[in-house]
DNA sequence: CCTCAGTATGGCACTCAGTGCCACTTCTGT
DNA sequence: ACAGAAGTGGCACTGAGTGCCATACTGAGG
């Protein structure tokens, strides 16, 4: 039972390679850094990097938890009388909790996803799991499927606002405060 | 003065580019079609095909109106004392009606960007586009920024909703009356 | 200790998108 | 008819990504 040392010195590597990576792209943006500077960088051959991540982009991503699961769960946790776009917003705090831990790196993470189109793109492509994720824990509390589709879609568009405002416009309060600012503005369902 | 000859017949050019190569990319596949095959088809050189579109994507996006400042001027035609929400919901119309001009062939453009991931891509920055568009909009009638950047993001996501909706799931109705239930899950700034 | 199998690694050659450069042809205006 | 602009094709190159193969490394069992 040597299979989990392997499993986690791969782990390790993994890490270490997209830290590597990371790095650099900051430094030189990400267009601007080959797969081979990387791999040189990180002591490997191109060819073994991808071994690692299918593709560059990966880099990126590949190491970041993927919080869809987390935020969906979030999502059913909230009282069941709760309206849901009140349990939406609520639940947001699962995605926001991890960027203030690390905001430099954070920042600095969605800088490079909006100035790189490949980068944004793979981005939409995890809201977009998100987005099913969450339209799934909205339908498990009996809102109907098209609503839940809309209501999750929404939710994820004002967070992206948000990650917006606070990248840029130095922002102006604190996070929490601007996610209930920009929730407001849409507030469904109202009597 | 002939000027207006040669762009005349470098746009009939790029438009029977591009309808040879949509017939490929629906037959086989975005990615299962080679720039070679379709110049090919075309009848011209590989090289030349760069020479009217800067990439593979842009012959599917190139000839497409691109209706951002339409939208936007809908929005901006709307009488001064409607509320944002309804501006933008009667201002997708002018998404709709050409859909539904030709809707054939925007079901298969729709399922071509939905099933790949680099014309996703360049459909979320054209919808990116629209949303700046919109929420310029939006604040030239006295809507605050905050608000018309959430708002413009929450109707373009609700429009994509609808749009998935009537791609799959075999339009449960017309998509006018879609698009109204849509939006109505979202009924902000109600007294 | 040796061997066998599974796994990681590196190198090579290939495809495909996209670009720069150059030579050649085809207008267009004078 | 001629000079210059514009269109075209070919060639070679970069850079991402993949398949294949030969070579290590490592852990388990004889």
């Amino acid at each position: 039972m040597t299979e989990g040392l392997r499993a986690r010195a791969r782990l390790a590597m993994r890490t270490e390679i997209a830290e590597t990576a990371f790095a650099l792209f900051v430094e030189r943006g990400f267009e601007q850094t080959t797969v081979d500077e990387i791999a040189e960088a990180a002591g490997l051959s191109r060819r073994s990097f991808f071994r690692y991540f299918p593709s560059k982009e990966d880099a990126v991503f590949g190491l970041l938890y993927d919080l869809g699961e987390e935020l969906a769960a979030a999502v059913a946790a909230r009282p069941a009388a709760e309206p849901p776009w009140d349990a939406l917003r609520a639940s947001c705090a699962v995605l926001i909790e991890p960027m203030l831990g690390r905001a430099e790196d954070a920042m600095a993470l969605l800088r490079l996803i909006h100035e790189t189109p490949s980068l944004r793109a793979r981005h939409q492509d995890k809201q977009d799991r998100w987005r099913k994720l969450l339209t799934d824990a909205l339908q498990a509390r009996s809102v109907p499927r098209l609503d839940a589709d809309v209501l999750a879609s929404a939710a994820l568009a004002v967070f992206d606002v948000v990650c917006r405002e606070w990248l840029f416009a130095g922002a102006p309060g604190d996070i929490a405060t601007l996610m209930d600012e920009a929730f407001a503005v849409l507030a469904p369902t109202r009597g």
